[in-house]
RNA sequence: UGGGGUGUAGCCAAGCGGUUAAGGCACGGGACUUUGACUCCCGCAACGUAGGUUCAAAUCCUGCCACCCCAG
């Protein structure tokens, strides 16, 4: 694992702990390196999901337990106004204005590696650590790296970090394999090690996630319509729904369909319509996308024009494209198509092994135009 | 009102006397997944109604009901 230079009488590392395997193998790892570890659980939302369960509550049970089996001592923080205030709060205006935003890359920039770094380093600690998997090079400068295990990599999320939030920053499971991992916590009697990963939005964790945008964002019935301007449908809301979506759509066969399935193509926002089609076709893919506000790791880009690879979800393969700097946004001109890229979400630079930054998607080029006829 | 046509699951839609009554879409569940999606797997329900013919009827016949089209 990644090796911290620290001076025998500071040696201190705050783990932050969610209550899954990763982050309690990250601090079991840094405690058998003989570090002062101190787990750190974080609370940063104060609701408890559809059934009435606080996960955070049982998460944090498990913080204890592993806490407790290798023998450090733990804590609690609570960023839930901060979380609401610098990632909630863009999370909801983005879907107010119709965009799908990415709530976890934003996480990760304003509180995870922010707020509660600066909390860390505020108790005394040399350096934060957390159960990603990503890697730092610190050879010459700070290099985000994927991870070992590529169908784990986490950087997709880290691309909004800055070198400088990433110098106190250890990655300890980063080089390491899944299934590596989960045998190590096993071996150790980690209470974690079976626990199943948890997804959804980080903090707000696995549920209904139309149910949950419906709390805060009231349902504004329209009509759903095709290319030739048919009213297929009745959508309950266009923020409720996101560009290439199939499910929920609720239409079923008819007379002249194809007996495909139908998918969103578009939101007319002033008209309050949703634009669907049946099958894939190529008003569901594009050719370039334009991104303000891009955040290179390093600082700056590589070039004003450069080539490389890049993501635009999570768990996509890497594509090539190229990208033109104009100010701090940029044109994003992709080598193939791509389906349902889609504005609010991010994209992501890679320089083979190296995560250069990224930024979020404002418009897209179609690969054809969407005409209502 | 007269003539014609159609009624199979939430929606399309196969079926033409003997099938466990296809398939697709939708929907539900699961897998995958620290965003939202996509994808994959599994599940899912029906012969308008009442009689008749027949060893056997979703399939043939009759009445009724509903809807559609043409005529008026």
């Amino acid at each position: 694992m990644e090796q911290l230079s620290v001076s025998a009488d500071k040696n201190r590392i705050i783990v932050g702990m969610s209550g899954g395997v990763d982050s309690s193998v990250a601090a079991l790892l840094l405690k058998r390196q003989g570090y002062d570890v101190v787990g750190v659980f974080m609370k940063n939302w104060e609701e408890n999901d559809e059934d009435g369960v606080c996960t955070a509550t049982l998460d944090y049970e498990d913080v204890r337990r592993v806490c407790d089996s290798i023998d450090i001592p733990y804590y609690t923080v609570n960023f839930s106004k901060e979380y609401r205030e610098r990632v909630f709060s863009y999370f909801l205006d983005e879907y107010r204005a119709g965009r799908t935003p990415n709530p976890d890359v934003l996480c990760n920039c304003e509180i995870k590696f922010k707020a509660f770094l600066d909390f860390a380093i505020g108790l005394d600690a040399t350096a934060l650590a957390t159960g990603h998997y990503a890697r730092l090079d610190k050879k010459n400068g700070i290099r985000l790296l994927r991870a070992l295990d590529a169908d784990k990599d986490q950087t997709y999320f880290l691309a909004g970090l800055t070198s400088r939030q990433l110098e106190r920053v250890i990655f300890p499971v980063g080089d390491m394999q899944k299934g590596i991992l989960r045998n190590l916590a096993a071996e150790a009697g980690l209470s974690t090690a079976y626990k199943k990963d948890s997804t959804g939005v980080c903090f707000i964790g696995e549920r209904n996630f139309k149910q949950f945008l419906m709390q805060y964002l009231p349902a504004c019935p329209g009509d759903m319509i095709d290319i030739n301007g048919h009213i297929v449908g009745k959508h309950d809301g266009l923020m409720y729904y996101t560009l290439g979506q199939r499910r929920g759509l609720g239409i079923g066969g008819s007379k002249d369909g194809s007996g495909e399935s139908w998918f969103v193509i578009g939101k007319d926002m002033q008209r309050n319509l949703l634009i669907v089609q049946q099958g894939e076709h190529d008003e569901l893919y594009s050719t370039a996308l334009t991104a303000s506000q891009i955040n290179f790791i390093s600082g700056c880009a590589p070039a004003q024009e450069f080539q490389c690879t890049a993501k635009f979800r999570y768990r996509q393969s890497d594509q090539p494209v190229n990208v033109t700097m104009h100010g701090n946004g940029c044109t994003v001109d992709f080598k193939t198509p791509q389906r349902a890229v889609t504005p609010g979400q991010w994209v992501v630079f890679y320089d083979g092994e190296a995560c250069l930054g990224g930024g979020a998607i404002d418009e897209v080029r179609p690969l054809k135009k969407i005409i209502i006829k």
